[in-house]
DNA sequence: AGCGTTTTGACAATGATTCTCATCTGACCC
DNA sequence: GGGTCAGATGAGAATCATTGTCAAAACGCT
């Protein structure tokens, strides 16, 4: 659902009430976060699910998909929807940032750019959006890929 | 491995030649440009195909897909992924430019920022980066929607 | 051990987009 | 007008990532 990683309204916090907080560390959980950060690279829910399968961690995807959108959700992991429409997840560093991501292997590097913070604040404000979030993302070939498959 | 997807630019090998119109001016190429110039948002390919439909021009879901695509390539309009990960597609103005969307009813400010374009040209090179694109979509609430339903 | 809640996972279901391929069109030529 | 042919169309199947279902399993706690 909540592609971008900003404003995120929890959908179903119907409990209300101060009950448990109910979120459990599980085998799956940590195998997951663990090949999350194994890597530094995005990658999809598929990829990962493999990931974990080659290293004979027993995941089911429908469980790996579920927990990356909670780790998404939680801002545990950073996602992003690929130039192919797939959504990628990566561990990610807490502040808020961008990526220029290598459409051939993935190699990412996070970037920063206050000025354009203020920018988009500005322009959505002076047309009177509100609950504004954007997407900005670079998407090339890293000088390795360049050289390696020119 | 799922970053990658180079779009489908391949498939259309364009003639390429100096010729007419690259694009032969079709029945159903002009009701779907027709259909897109008739609304001033943002629309899914199957949007438009409903749109057409309800007019009463009969064209299929696949050709719609097809000539929007060959549209949004040949520059003629302007594709965008929603929050939600469908492509939409909006008539364009001609310049390079980015989208202020509201997540609800779809309404459009296209936007310019020269310093984010320099920007990224910059980021992207200092990295080593090439062949460099970006996607800068800004979502949000527009004014109206955000009265009408608080 | 007993219990209520949260998770899990195998599998079905969605839903957008793409592919297949036989048929139809449009542009051009004689 | 009739012939030709590459490009275009469309109905439906095929993909494919992602989500929904729901009974069984795992937790956390007492």
């Amino acid at each position: 659902m909540a592609i971008t990683m900003t404003s995120t309204e929890s959908a179903g916090t119907d409990t209300g009430a101060p009950g448990p907080s109910g979120v459990r560390p599980t085998r799956q959980r940590r195998a997951i976060l663990g090949a999350v950060e194994s890597v530094d690279d995005f990658r999809t829910a598929q990829d990962l699910h493999g990931l974990l399968r080659d290293r004979g961690e027993r995941v089911g995807l429908a469980t790996v998909y579920r927990t990356l959108q909670l780790m998404a959700d939680a801002g545990d992991v950073d996602a992003l929807r690929t130039e192919g429409g797939e959504v990628a997840y990566r561990r990610c560093s807490g502040s808020h940032h961008h990526h220029l991501v290598c459409r051939r292997c993935g190699a990412t590097v996070e970037i920063e750019g206050p000025a354009v913070e203020r920018w988009t604040e500005a322009v959505a404000s002076e047309h009177g959006f509100r609950e504004v979030s954007h997407t900005l993302e670079l998407f090339g070939t890293c000088r390795i890929c360049d050289e390696a498959a020119g």
